[in-house]
DNA sequence: TCTCATTGGGTTAACGCTAAACCATCGCTA
DNA sequence: TAGCGATGGTTTAGCGTTAACCCAATGAGA
């Protein structure tokens, strides 16, 4: 009468095991195990089989019963800044579901500044916690690269949109440059010929990325870039109001603005509303990034859009990669990392009214 | 065969196991259990020989084990809309944070749409996938109750932020209606008699508390509230655009607008921009949330902040007790739930340069 | 033709713990 | 004296995964 009963004594777990998976796949758990873990070669039709399955059933791995058979759980330790930011959700998003498939924990810190002694107190934090890997953002993954505290602590380190190579550490992230390069070219291609440039913080590759990407995209169209067009800002709204202001109150005033992301972006658009211009009318704004504030504006911005989630989830996967490969090397991490890895995931150009 | 192959082809576990006190305290493992859990009465003698085994060895229980054996790991399932999203990442760091204390583990699940349809999908998904415990965000909470599934599923569910109790889900949030008489009463303080108002999606029990605490500041302080002083919106920026130039272009214009959140007041602000009016000097605004956006319009906004990551905490802890006491009771959840805990956290006033 | 290595799987036995059933023993009642 | 319910403990059977080994088919080389 009661099938779960009949079936055993213990409480039937409600969830989907890889038992499961793999009667649905038709082949074995371990099968599915390496499929997950790819810890052996599988044939490509197995493998979809697999994944297909896993896909329907929306298995996800337990992690205990992982933990207690394998021994050496990983544990991610992610480094975040406030709360309240649409980077981090995305981020924890991706990151998260690449955590739950491939089974291995993520450990949060929180880290209230973006100074370098800060960065390496949350680290040591979470590394004394049992994290054994490390998923970062910037500017972090620079502070710990450079600082030469991310070799000391011979773990495998992820960094996401990063934007360049750093010694010790894989990254992923959206060729910046090309997407500034085409993001001015569309501009150019709207028939502009003056465009002003605001920058992000200088010291983050991601940001040089991006104004060496304007600047190439000009020089490839024969067009003189006046330096003076080239504003200095911080990534923030307010950095992006001083900007807009140094800019859109001159003689020479461009016929458009490329802020280095949608908050400064933001701040330009408020500044010509309040010079009297009208966007895109007398001046046209582009942004990067995509996040929220881009359609809480108007107009909403022409921007630049990189997946996040995306990323984040590369980013894990990486990391469990590096770990993996570990074990048969046998080689400490130090070793192995001297030759990191670097990914390039798409962006996307946006386009909306503000140009 | 091989007794030695047989037996030790697994990597041995350094770590003090049960069995091991066990033997040292000549009793079963078992006995070793009932007193470290306190789950059966134990003879006082034996149980000091146990404690002493377990002092002696420095014996730690291995949590991954004991989930696993216990079954009662309690997996809670969160439905989120969208990536990019402040809420939703104070929402995963405090959720997170909390599970990562109490050992719970986390599961996701992408919901497109705010459909009542969508949510129960992936509300059984979440199930499906083995979650036992739902932490909800409006209005996935008030779907998933209103539509009588909630009760159908017999696990227990938390909603945050949800602004009044929901039968059958524990709730944690702010007063709504407090914080919104506060934020009333302090636009009233500067002296403001013509307060303008932007409701919330009507049908949620959150805009409807700000809506209330509102009218009664109003009554509290004699104040005649012109009915049409209130446009209904939507919580979208769009609809706080719309709502501003209703009210904006009235001949008796209101010298303060308050909006039921940030986005909404950052639409209203923009109007008022374009109709050339200054922000605060001749409309005041005050938004809710104390999103993002907040910062990043001119001038910031005046709101009321409400501690996301906070709740979305006591909201993991309320699963997990509700999840532990059943123990006791041997009874259904449905049957516990019958009397729901509703908390309130605390909420504060940001004073910003709008108002 | 017969090795022998490679590929793509499957089997089995844990990992450390506990739920549930089981089994003595010991009063105590009828 | 049989019956019976506590009391104090043990046995058994997993929980869901993976490590380590095994095996059948395939194909290349001798």
């Amino acid at each position: 009468m009661n099938e779960k009963t009949a079936r055993s004594r213990r409480k039937v777990g409600q969830a989907v095991t890889i038992q499961a998976v793999a009667t649905q796949a038709n082949v074995s758990a371990m099968t599915v195990s390496h499929v997950l873990n790819g810890t052996k070669r599988v044939r490509d039709e197995t493998r979809d089989a697999v994944l297909a399955a896993v896909e329907d059933l929306g298995y996800v791995p337990n992690l205990a019963a992982r933990q207690l058979a394998s021994a050496n759980a990983i544990r991610i330790g992610i480094i975040y800044r406030g709360a309240q930011n649409a980077f981090l959700s995305a981020m924890l998003v991706g990151s998260l579901n690449a955590a739950a498939r491939l089974g291995v924990q993520v450990l949060l810190r929180k880290c209230d500044t973006f100074e370098r002694a800060d960065a390496i107190e949350a680290a040591k934090w979470l590394i004394g916690g049992g994290a054994n890997a490390l998923l970062l953002n910037p500017p972090y993954a620079q502070e710990l690269s450079e600082s030469g505290v991310a070799k000391e602590f011979g773990i495998p380190i992820s960094a996401i949109a990063q934007g360049s190579p750093l010694p010790g550490v894989d990254c992923v992230g959206i060729d910046e440059a090309a997407a500034a390069t085409e993001m001015t070219e569309y501009l150019i291609g709207k028939g502009h010929r003056s465009i002003g440039f605001v920058t992000g913080r200088p010291d983050l590759p991601a940001a040089e990325g991006r104004l060496n990407g304007y600047l190439s995209a000009c020089r490839k169209h024969g067009i003189d870039v006046n330096p003076e067009h080239i504003v200095t800002g911080d990534f923030s709204f307010d950095s992006g109001l001083a900007a807009g202001e140094t800019l859109l109150s001159r003689a020479d005033r461009p016929s458009a603005i490329f802020a280095s992301n949608d908050d400064m972006a933001a701040g330009v658009s408020l500044m010509a509303h309040r010079l009297g211009l009208d966007v895109p009318e007398d001046v046209a704004i582009a942004g990067f990034d995509d996040g929220p504030i881009a359609v809480k504006i108007w107009p909403p911005l022409t921007t630049v859009r990189q997946d996040v989630e995306a990323l984040a989830g590369r980013g894990v996967e990486m990391l469990v990669e590096r770990y993996r490969s570990k074990q048969g090397a046998k080689s400490s991490f130090s070793e192995a990392i001297k030759t990191p890895l670097s990914e390039q995931t798409p962006h996307q150009l946006v386009v909306r009214e503000s140009a």
